[in-house]
DNA sequence: AACACGTGGGT
DNA sequence: TACCCAAGTGT
C-alpha cells in the first residue's frame, strides 16, 4: 500500500473500538438488514449512491414489494423499474440495476457473482465501493468500501487536506480503508463505519466529545474538525433554456414522449421537447393545422447540481394530433400510467390534472 | 481528469 | 437565501 498516511491506530484496535461503537449506538433494523439477501443489500446500495437513508427507505419497500427477487426484476419491462424509481434521480442507476439482473440472469444462473470485487464491478451501476458492500454485507468475505462517510472520517481522523474526489487524495483514502478493515464481522464493519459516518461524525457538527477516537483524532487536535474534507471546487452553475409544450387532446389529456435512452431523464417519459421556438415551428407546420399557442402556466425552472433548467410550458390547443409523432402517449393525468416521470415533470403534471380545453380567458 | 447525472435535506 | 452535499459510477 504505497501513500498510505500513517493510520491513526492499529487496525485491530480501531476495529474493537468502532465495533464496540456500533453494537450501542449503530443502526441495526435497517430493511435491507432483514432478511438479509444479496440481491437487497444490492439493490439497497444502488439507491444509497449519494442518496439519503431516509429517502431511500420508502423506495426500497416499494421496489421490493414488486421485484422480490433478482430474477422478477430482470423479467421487468424497463418502464414499470424507472416508474418505481420515479422521484430518486440519478436514473442510470435504475437501468444499469435492470440491465445487470438481466446479465446476472443470463450469465451467473440467476445470483449476484458476489465472489469478487472485479465479478461485481463488471456489472454495470456495481463500482469498487458498492462491490465492496455487496461482498462484505452479504457473504461476510473480506472487503472494504470508500463511500462519502468513510472519507469524512478519514480525513478528519488524519487531517488529510485536499478534495476527496482527487484522485490522489482518494488513493491515500483507499489505502486506509483497507488497513482498517477486519477479517471478522465483515457486515457489522461495514455498516458500523457507515453508521459512524453519517451520525456521529457528520459533515456540519460532529459529536466529538462522545467520539471512540477523539483521543487520536487529527483534525480534533487541531481544534476544527469540521475543516475536513475539504470541498469540492465550485464552478459557475450554467442555464440550459429550453421549450417544453403541454399538448391536450379533446379529452383533456397530455401528450407524453420518451426521452432517449440515456443522458438527463434517460428513458422516461416527458413532455415533448424543443431546443428553441425555430425548431417548435418546424415540429408544429409538420401535421398541426390549428395549433393555438396560449399563455397559461407559470414559466418552470428546476435547479439541478450542475445546471439550472429553464422550462417554458405553453399549452397548443391542437385538433388530430396522434399520428404526428411516432413515439407517444395520450395521458391522462387522473389515471397515471406506471412509467418512469422526472419529478419535476410529474409535479407540472399534477398541477394540470383540473386543466380543460374549455375556454378560459387569460387574465 | 473532469464532467454528467436528480432530488431533497441541512444550515 | 443560497449554497453545500448525501451509502458513486460511467464516460
Amino acid at each position: 500500500m504505497p501513500d498510505m498516511p500513517t493510520p491513526c491506530l492499529t487496525a485491530f484496535e480501531f476495529q474493537r473500538r468502532l465495533l464496540d461503537w456500533f453494537d450501542q449506538y449503530g443502526r441495526h433494523d435497517l430493511p435491507w438488514q432483514s432478511p438479509r439477501s444479496a440481491y437487497r443489500v444490492w439493490v439497497s446500495e444502488i439507491m444509497l449512491q449519494q442518496t439519503q437513508v431516509a429517502t431511500v427507505i420508502p423506495y426500497f419497500e416499494r421496489f421490493m414489494a414488486r421485484f422480490p427477487t433478482l430474477e422478477a426484476l430482470a423479467h421487468a419491462d424497463q418502464d414499470e423499474v424507472l416508474h418505481l424509481w420515479t422521484g430518486l434521480g440519478y436514473y442510470a442507476r435504475a437501468r444499469n440495476l435492470h440491465k445487470a439482473a438481466q446479465t446476472a440472469l443470463d450469465e451467473h444462473g440467476g445470483e449476484l457473482p458476489t465472489q469478487s470485487v472485479e465479478a461485481l464491478t463488471a456489472l454495470p451501476g456495481i463500482g469498487r465501493s458498492t462491490a465492496g458492500a455487496i461482498i462484505a454485507q452479504s457473504t461476510g468475505a473480506r472487503a472494504a468500501i470508500l463511500d462519502g462517510n468513510v472519507k469524512r472520517s478519514m480525513t478528519r481522523l488524519h487531517a488529510i487536506s485536499g478534495w476527496p474526489g482527487k484522485p490522489v487524495i482518494e488513493n491515500k483514502l483507499w489505502a486506509l480503508a483497507e488497513y482498517f478493515t477486519p477479517d471478522e464481522r465483515l457486515a457489522d464493519y461495514t455498516q458500523a463505519i457507515m453508521d459512524f459516518g453519517a451520525t456521529l461524525c457528520t459533515r456540519a457538527r460532529p459529536d466529538c466529545v462522545i467520539c471512540p477516537f477523539n483521543d487520536v483524532c487529527a483534525a480534533y487536535e487541531e481544534g476544527a474538525p469540521q475543516r475536513y474534507p475539504e470541498s469540492k471546487p465550485k464552478k459557475a452553475l450554467p442555464t440550459r433554456e429550453t421549450l417544453m409544450l403541454v399538448l391536450r387532446d379533446g379529452a383533456g389529456r397530455v401528450w407524453l414522449e420518451q426521452r432517449p435512452p440515456s443522458g438527463l431523464w434517460g428513458g422516461l417519459w416527458s413532455l415533448p421537447q424543443f431546443d428553441d421556438r425555430a425548431a417548435l415551428g418546424d415540429w408544429l407546420q409538420d401535421g398541426v393545422d390549428s395549433a393555438v399557442i396560449e399563455p397559461a402556466l407559470p414559466g418552470f425552472t428546476h435547479t439541478f447540481s450542475h445546471f439550472r433548467l429553464a422550462i417554458t410550458p405553453q399549452p397548443v390547443r391542437c385538433e388530430g394530433l396522434s399520428g404526428v409523432r411516432e413515439k407517444g402517449i395520450w395521458f391522462d393525468p387522473a389515471d397515471p400510467p406506471t412509467l418512469g416521470l422526472a419529478a419535476p415533470v410529474k409535479s407540472l403534471l399534477a398541477q394540470l390534472a383540473p386543466f380543460s380545453l374549455d375556454p378560459t380567458p387569460g387574465p
